[in-house]
DNA sequence: AAAAGTGCAGACAGATCGGTCTTGATTAAT
DNA sequence: ATTAATCAAGACCGATCTGTCTGCACTTTT
């Protein structure tokens, strides 16, 4: 198969990608196989068998332990949601400095994640692209994840104590993320993050500064 | 069937969608059919049945017109493109002003699309999401498309006489179009154009004032 | 050691996929 | 008016889709 057996995303590079993580059992691999060809090659172009043969495991296997394909999408999208937040955050954790330098890493942080040879951009935007207006669960699913990193800069905002609304900030910050995932997802240049980052200094600028 | 009959994006309100365009012959059926449903539905989650049945002819007749789905998919890209583009910079050219009067009133016309109740996203940003790593004739097709825009909005920047990199002022708007997009299709929110065109603004300051 | 329980392999089923082909209707030309 | 030519309708085909079922192998319990 032309997909080989290479996996991207390596650990330490960026742990973004559920499907680079160690496993054992069958459930493991069938999450291993799904994340990655779901990802990679869409959700409705992938079929169970495609992941079955990746996973090397068997249809019955994958029906014991999720109910449908649906199902497994949503334990997908859960499941990658998590191990990127983790690392994300992981990351961020490590970074000194007022509440300023924070918000600016983020940029840092995605600039890590852009450069990793195996970006798909993010499975939730790419999600709810992809089903739209046929499906309104993976848009919730999608709202929760974003809502994770909105409550995360909406901290830093308060404790940047910026002049006006620190909801709008927090939305201004979801705008340029999302802007620098798309483009970066479409011209594969992770430059977009220095771009983004760029953006986020200047607006920054006129919160604090008077 | 619960798509009904239906038509968003009617004309006048957005220019978007060649869905919404008036058809006569069975090469436009199929072809307003398709886009209706490749932009609502996904692409692959579309059959051609399916567009057939809305469309109200025959597969032979599809088959006739375009060699392929893939065909198909890429010529409902182009004319989603092009439609799109002529309503976009029609509405800009509407516009009284100096340049950076111009660039900021492309998120006033972003949030016109945004606020049509069937808005669905860009067709080239979902298309990408959805094949991605799978095909990259997609993500030429995307990348003539936003070569339009970014073209116009470097011609924009070079009449502002902004200092430095003028490549560099548009992949900025590119961040805060793509961003805007994505987080209006997320949360139906059609504002975050005002929060995208406010960042622009504050950037653009950075720019000329001195 | 025997029996009950657990879990995976692969055949199978019904529906639907993209794509082909024959047939019929309509139009145009002589 | 008759023939030629074009195009569309829908039956049809093999492949593939999601999901089910049977059977075998291995583990655990008593």
């Amino acid at each position: 198969m032309e997909d080989g057996v290479q996996e991207f995303c390596p650990q330490g590079v960026s742990g973004w990608s559920f499907a680079a993580r160690p496993s054992k059992t069958a459930r493991d691999r069938i999450m291993r196989a799904a994340s990655y060809l779901f990802c990679n090659h869409g959700f409705a172009a992938t079929g169970v068998d495609t992941i079955i043969a990746r996973a090397e495991t068997a249809k019955a296997t994958l029906y014991n332990h999720f109910a449908s394909k649906e199902e497994l999408i949503a334990a997908v999208l859960q499941a990658e949601g998590e191990t990127w937040r983790e690392w994300f955050f992981g990351r961020l954790a490590e970074v000194e400095g007022p509440a300023r330098t924070r918000m600016l890493a983020v940029f840092d942080v995605f600039g890590e994640w852009f450069s990793d040879p195996g970006f798909y951009g993010c499975p939730f935007i790419n999600a709810v692209a992809e089903f739209d207006n046929g499906n309104d669960a993976v848009r919730a699913a999608a709202a929760i994840h974003k809502d994770h990193i909105l409550t995360w800069l909406k901290a830093q905002a308060i404790e940047l104590r910026v002049t006006g609304d620190v909801a709008e900030v927090a939305r201004s910050f979801a705008v340029l993320i999302d802007g620098a995932i798309v483009a970066t997802q479409h011209t594969r240049d992770p430059s977009f993050a220095r771009t983004a980052r760029h953006l986020a200094e200047v607006y920054l600028d006129t919160l604090t500064k008077r």
